[in-house]
Parts: structure tokens; C-alpha cells; sequence
DNA sequence: TTAATTTGCATAAGCACTTATATAATTATA
DNA sequence: TATAATTATATAAGTGCTTATGCAAATTAA
């Protein structure tokens, strides 16, 4: 029993269940040995009916953080017990009115001191803590809206993801084999979604004479001794330079690899004191774009046609506001 | 959805439960979105399981705080998914030993990462808070465990119910009234349970004569306006009194009309300066017994044969731990 | 050394929610 | 002014525990 205390953190969900089903338990037995017909899981809905007198069930849905068919479900089984009366509404026959019966109100001149006792012990217990439990709670409760743990764990996910990642430049030593990387890596791409085009065929046919003697770089990506993906950044007139030829194997999608090799492109532009990097993409091309974007490329204009029939996008880099 | 919250003390079971289920699904989120085959409610039994590297399932149950059938459902999930093997122990066949298999090990090494995650991710969460919650869930479970919920609860409905007792003494004005409830009352529960003895129906016919003319006392208890109960400290030789014809009626029987009684009589005693306050009652009477001994009488050794036939068991007050 | 008790696990059913989906009434849109 | 979309509720099935109970193996007592 003391093994869960001993896994602190990772196990917070099972202690704050076992918590729970105390604080419930608790109430049970509380109304049983009363002898008190009340269960625990009607109290929420109990107590909100009498306070607002007349309620619909969507209403209290939203008011109390539960789901509609939680709420219908309460309601059923206090209509049941003939403690509330459930009538529709004139106006709007869907809507369902839900009122404390007599025999409800009864019930309540017993419950409220019962509710009082529950409410003064756990106040109680709290103090006992010696600390302002009820201020924790929500304090957690707040932070969880601004922050969960699904996006806490996928942040750190993904760095640890990029840290597996290791990028590599175009290596003249092994030009062989990675002109056929660069090659197989974009025609895979290419032909699922488009074409490839003449003008992606002269880069990719012969990437040292069209890019690299040109002033640009390929880069690949390295993910468990395997080459998961590429990237070039293309030199273009005066000192523009183009983020092309990303391209990611299918079976490594959605590891970050294309955000670690944009990440080395936009690197190289920076040393290389670039002022204008841009991209061209086709809008069809969702995560692509928000890959970009979360890169620092912002949508611009298209004021001259591409070279690219695909191309209908076109992304610069904003080097004000990522230095 | 804030209405929950303005509950405050009274609704924290809702509270709790619903960031318990904010926790659990947002496990379920994380594991679903890196794509590994696994539930949230399997983590602290595969876990443990790991940790142990063998362990039967009523050790695991123990440990985890679990009971037996929640844990034998779990390890009947995991061996059919194959991540642990279940074989039965030689020396004893009623023990299941569970392992980790060669596929269990083999997940554990995509989910070692993710939990490291969590962890992480929950202690920046807690931080994030400015409070030290997982301090303030030990306190709340080791209050708890002291002194839970419902016996506070117990204790302050006790007190509320005491409150609503008032307490009267033999009223001569109501001479004729008091002689007859005190006499109803009294052969009632004699007549359940025993039988009204001779040294009985000479003190209930004639109380007066019998009680008071001889320095004791009668009290009636209170209750809606009604006569719930009565009681009578009757004086032996010398400074000796005792408890007796203390009678509760049914319907009023657990709201403490007894406890109330017993108090007033034990107070008279004092008053009177007794040093030597007895009862009598059998000892199949446990829970009379038991009130007896919360008001601080302590069993005594039966030296001479009582008055009456039914008296097995005789207590005595025990004025110094009750001053 | 048989009979009674205890122990370890399995199974069934229940509980308090959830998600997914259906259905009917109402409102918005073309 | 039909038709589509939205809204309010109901129903079914699932989840992750629980309690209750059964059964067989092992241990203890007579």
C-alpha cells in the first residue's frame, strides 16, 4: 500500500483516485447510517435544482462540468425517488423542467444539516493539513486549464524526439550515396502528392552541379543510424536563398524531422548572413505550412510565377523576430 | 461550470474526481498519440510488476492499494496482450506468479521515456502552482487515515443530535404523567427483551415511594416534543448509587437519547458527591453496554448476586478518568 | 488425519461516470 | 418554405474501479 506514496508524480492519478473514492465512500456511508435514501452522486444536481428552483437539464450540464447524459441519468433516478418533477417546457418541448417535489423538500429539511456536518468536517480536515488544501486545489485546477499534462508531455516529447535527431551536410566522400538519398527521398514525395516537375527533375538529377556549385547546401537527417529525410537551401541572385527540397520518408512522419531539418536550413542561412530566405509550397499542403510557420515563415504574396506549377504559397522567413 | 467550484468544501468530491479523470485521460491522450498500445489503468501494475520482476497478484493488490479482483482484471488484460506471463507456483498452485515478457520488456523501452515525460510534466505542473501538492496530498491522506470524513461527520450529527435532547427531571406538578411514562417506558423494553422481575414492578409501580422519597432521582428525555426516553439514579447505602431503568423508546432508539440520559445521571452523581456509582445489565446487552462504557463506566467482577436475574454484568463509574 | 478455517484467485454484478449515437423539436438558410 | 443545421434529451455501450460470492488449494485445529 505504501508502494504508490513511493512513486510520487508518475502515480498522482491513481492517489488522487483513491482520494476520490474515499471522500465518496465516505458520503455513503454517512446517508446510510443516517438511514437517509440519498446517494452521493446526486447530490450536485440535487443541491443546484433547489438552489435555482427550476433548471433544465442541459442547464445544469453546463453548470456542474458533466456530461448531458450524466445529468439525465441523476435526474432519472431522483424522478424515480420522486424527489424532483421533470415537466417540458411550453415554449420548447425539447427542454425538460426540473423541480424539487414535496417529498424532495422533505428530504432536504434532513439533508441540509447532514450537508452542513459533511461541509464543516471537510473544512476541518483541511485545517488539519495545515495547509489551504481548497487553494491548492484550485490553484491545480487553473493551472491544468492554461497548461495540461497531454501538452505538458508532448512539448518535452518533441525536444526529446529532436535530440535524436542528428542532421548531416551533403559529404562529397559519399556523393554516391547521398545524390541517390536526395533523389529517392524527393521523387517518393513528389510523386504521391504531384508531379515531378523539369525543374525539380535538373536539381535532383544532379544536385552537386545545380545546388551545391551553385553556393547552396543539402542536409540530411539521421533518426536510429537511418536516413529519415532531406532538405536544401538553395542559393538564388544577390543573397536570397530558398528553403527547398524538404522531403520526409513516410514512415518517420511525425518524429520532428522535418522541423529539425528546417531548423538547420534557417541555421546556415543565418551564418551565411542572408537577408531574404523564402519557400514555396503548395496550400494543399496544411502540415507542411504550419511546419513552416512554427518555424518563422509567414505567408507572402506571389508576385511572380513560380518555377513550380505546384507552388500556389509562398513563406519568408522574418528574421526580426527569430534572432 | 463554476457553480462546482463556489460549492466549496461540500463538492470537493466532484472536484477531486473530476482532476482525477483530467489526469487519467490525458494519459490516455499521450499514449494514444505516440501511438504505444497502452492504458493508464495498466501503469501501476505493469510497473510494479517490472519493479519486482515477479510478484503474485495478492502481493501486487497489497501493495498498490488495489483490491484482488481489480488487480487480477488488469493482469488478464496484460497477459492478453502479452506484455506479462502468468504461470502458477509450484509450491503452492493457488499463487499466479506474473512476469514481464520479452514483448513487455520491449515496450517498456518506448514507455520508460514517456513516463520519464509525465513525471516531469506533473512536477512542473505542481510547481507551477507555487504549492507543494504533493506534500499536501500526503497530509490530506494521512489526515484522512487519522480521522476521515465520516467519523467527523459521525461526531459532529452526535453532538447535533445531543443538542435537540433536552433533558427533565421527575416533575411532581406531573406526578401522574411521569409515573406513567415511566412506567410504559420501562415495561416495554423489559418485556422485549427480559421479563419485568418482582424488584422491577415494586420501583416502576411506585417510583415515587420507591426512588425518590428514598434520594434518587428520574430523568425523561426530550425529544420533537415527545418523551423519548427515561432513566433513574437510585441511592443505595451509604454514598452509593446506581444507574438504572433506563429505558429508550424504539422509534427513538440510535439518536443518543440514551447517551444523553446516561449523562445526566452520572452529572446528578457528581453533584451529589458519589463516590461509588454502579450498574447492572446482562451481558447480552452489548450495545447498552457499549454506551455505558462511553460514559465511563469500566466493567467490575460480580461479588454478591444481584436483585435482579438478568443482571450478568455489572460496571462501575470511573470518576477519576471522567472529572 | 479428518474437519474446519484461511488464503489466493476468478467471476459476476454494480456504480458513476464517460463517449458515441439516435431522435425529435427548433432555428437558420437557400 | 422546404431543407439543412443546430439543439435538447435519450439510449447504448464502455471504463475502471468496487463489493459480493464462489471455488479450490493450503494450513490449522480437533
Amino acid at each position: 500500500m505504501n508502494t504508490i506514496k513511493q512513486l510520487g508524480y508518475i502515480a498522482i492519478g491513481t492517489r488522487l483516485r483513491m482520494l476520490t473514492d474515499k471522500f465518496v465512500s465516505d458520503a455513503d456511508r454517512i446517508y446510510k447510517s443516517i438511514g437517509v435514501d440519498f446517494e452521493p452522486r446526486w447530490f450536485t444536481v440535487f443541491y443546484l435544482i433547489n438552489l435555482k428552483k427550476s433548471i433544465t437539464v442541459t442547464e445544469l450540464a453546463d453548470q456542474l462540468g458533466y456530461t448531458q447524459p450524466a445529468v439525465t441519468q441523476i435526474a432519472n433516478s431522483l424522478v424515480k425517488k420522486k424527489l424532483i418533477s421533470a415537466v417540458k417546457e411550453k415554449r420548447d418541448s425539447r427542454k425538460k423542467i426540473l423541480t424539487i417535489t414535496a417529498k424532495g423538500e422533505e428530504l432536504l429539511l434532513e439533508l441540509i444539516p447532514i450537508w452542513q456536518d459533511i461541509e464543516n468536517s471537510v473544512k476541518e480536515l483541511f485545517n488539519d493539513t495545515g495547509n489551504d488544501v481548497l487553494f491548492v486545489i484550485s490553484k491545480l485546477e487553473s493551472e491544468l486549464e492554461k497548461n495540461d499534462i497531454f501538452s505538458r508531455v508532448m512539448e518535452k516529447t518533441k525536444n526529446r524526439q529532436l535530440d535524436e535527431i542528428k542532421i548531416l551536410e551533403f559529404d562529397n566522400s559519399k556523393k554516391d550515396v547521398h545524390k541517390k538519398l536526395f533523389k529517392e527521398l524527393n521523387y517518393e514525395w513528389l510523386n504521391k502528392f504531384f508531379k515531378v516537375e523539369k525543374e525539380d527533375a535538373k536539381q535532383l538529377d544532379n544536385p552537386e552541379r545545380e545546388i551545391i556549385k551553385k553556393g547552396g547546401f543539402i542536409f540530411f537527417a539521421e533518426y536510429n543510424n537511418e536516413i529519415a529525410g532531406t532538405a536544401a537551401l538553395l542559393k538564388r541572385e544577390d543573397n536570397n536563398f530558398e528553403l527547398a527540397k524538404m522531403a520526409v520518408k513516410e514512415e518517420f512522419q511525425g518524429r520532428q524531422i522535418g522541423k529539425k531539418l528546417g531548423m538547420a536550413v534557417v541555421e546556415k542561412a543565418k551564418q551565411l548572413d542572408c537577408e531574404n530566405l523564402f519557400l514555396e509550397t503548395s496550400s494543399l499542403l496544411t502540415p507542411a505550412i504550419n511546419l513552416y510557420k512554427s518555424l518563422g515563415f509567414e505567408e507572402v504574396e506571389i508576385k511572380e510565377p513560380s518555377k513550380y506549377e505546384r507552388a500556389t504559397f509562398r513563406m519568408k522567413y522574418n528574421f526580426k523576430n527569430y534572432n
